[in-house]
DNA sequence: CAGTATCCTTTATGATACTG
DNA sequence: CAGTATCATAAAGGATACTG
């Protein structure tokens, strides 16, 4: 009786576009497949991340079961972060996007200009 | 002398984000990889869509040269929408994601319940 | 170092009415 | 059918100050 396209509202990929698609989730994801990697080393990767954003999308991700964080009681207190295998197996699939995005974007940005000078004034 | 990573804020990554990451583009991607379709099939198919999301969601992608836009001159006028080659090219590296969303989500699930069980109340 | 709290601005999205 | 225009709201993001 339910709605068999993937496309109804509560479909597992509009669930997970609904987590990703912000400005700083896969580029954390992406981030983190190199390794653990600590809370303000991330700062400084991630050219013009707020530390509210930062911290932020780290908790929702920990909270999805993504990303773990683990707290090292030094003076003062170091906290690392990493992807779960869960995380993992995200990491992966987007992977090839940032491929993507290397090798094409830059004809994304030709068709942009060539419509900007044609399909307007 | 340019910052080498790849985290800088006009890398491609960050520029490919920027236009991917809303709510209805890679869905839209996602239903035009099945073939041509018209404004209103795809209105109807995704649920919860207003007609002014379609419509400026679906002009970007044009304007992108992800999506072609084919006018048919009935009465009243038909428009279909498909995949560029370039389209389909960023389509087969999304793909995995809808596929990774299906198999996955229930464990993003759980996790988050279990978040907020322990890390809160 | 690794955050939180607060205020504020910008962008994204939605509802509704209208058109060739 | 396939849109556009306008108004209104919600959500995202950023700046700044503060804390164990």
């Amino acid at each position: 009786m339910d709605a068999p396209n993937p496309y109804a509202a509560t479909c597992p990929t509009r669930q997970l576009l609904d987590r990703i698609a912000d400005k700083w989730t896969v580029l954390l994801l992406s981030l983190l497949n190199d390794g653990p990697i600590r809370f303000n080393q991330l700062r400084r990767l991630i050219e013009g991340i707020s530390q509210k954003m930062l911290s932020q999308t780290l908790r929702k991700l920990e909270r999805d079961g993504l990303v773990a964080r683990k707290v090292i009681p030094t003076v003062p207190v170091t906290v690392e972060y990493s992807l779960t295998p869960l995380g993992e197996t995200l990491t992966r699939t987007i992977d090839p996007l940032i491929h993507w995005a290397e090798t094409h974007m830059s004809a994304v940005n030709d068709a942009q200009k060539l419509y900007d000078r044609t399909a307007r004034g």
